[in-house]
DNA sequence: GATCTCGTTCACGTTACCTCA
DNA sequence: GTTGAGGTAACGTGAACGAGA
């Protein structure tokens, strides 16, 4: 059964207003002083070699290693939402801006709730399919009921030449078709009970995936 | 205590770059 | 070599929230 809890994020982590503003300004598009990997670098070189003057570098893709993106992912798994000081330990232990990991969080969180969507679609589509199917099923009932009420024409006896009440009157288990003698129970009613057992079931719950 | 301003973070939508078929 | 689709890093914006005046 998949659950259809929708919030992930984590209250209490969005603002961390005490850390230094030294750590909380540090620009996407600035060196950090230590520790820059070979590539990043290489990417930063190439950002200052692209410089143009009309309005601004161009902008550059990062690819993240897959390190990085190991080490990131991991990091999501233990928490959707990074403190300030969680984001500048996890920047310098990759090596990227705080910037980027906080940048890369929100796009994590963004693709995670599109996959949830998703699933959540899946989900919804088959569960349609099923009701679907199950309604199908009631309106065959409801005709084959509608049938029987109007179907068997009153029984008349053959001693009286008067109708025969219904009580006397049971269902031939072979053609399923009313005849003379006992009550209501039969296979008619075992059926009913059947399919109302199934509606009342699925009518209390979401149907099991 | 109520209000305002400022700074920060977030979600969301979009853009731009990169890879691959 | 070209092209279109898909993935994703980065950006822009508005809302929410807390802190300080």
């Amino acid at each position: 059964m998949a659950s259809l809890e929708l919030t992930m994020s984590v209250p209490g982590f969005s603002s961390y207003p005490s850390l230094p503003s030294s750590v909380r300004d540090l620009d996407i598009n600035q060196v950090p002083s230590a520790g820059q990997g070979a590539d990043q670098e290489e990417l930063l070189e190439d950002e200052e070699d692209s410089s143009n003057g009309s309005g601004g570098p161009p902008r550059k893709k990062l690819r993240l290693t897959k390190e990085q993106s190991r080490l990131l992912e991991e990091s999501f798994r233990q928490h959707h939402t990074l403190n300030p000081r969680q984001k500048e330990a996890l920047a310098l232990q990759l090596k990227l801006r705080p910037r980027q990991v906080e940048v890369w969080f929100q796009n994590r969180r963004a693709r995670s709730k599109l996959k949830q969507t998703e699933m959540e679609c899946e989900y919804l589509k088959r569960w349609f399919g099923s009701l679907t199917e199950q309604n199908r099923r009631l309106q065959r009932e409801v005709e084959e009921l509608r049938a029987m009420k109007v179907g068997p024409p009153t029984v008349m006896s053959p001693h009286t030449c008067e109708p025969l009440p219904a009580s006397t009157l049971t269902m031939c288990p072979h053609c399923e078709r009313v005849t003379t003698t006992a009550t209501t129970t039969g296979p008619t009613k075992t059926k009913l009970s059947a399919a109302a057992n199934t509606a009342l079931s699925s009518k209390a719950g979401t149907p099991a995936l």
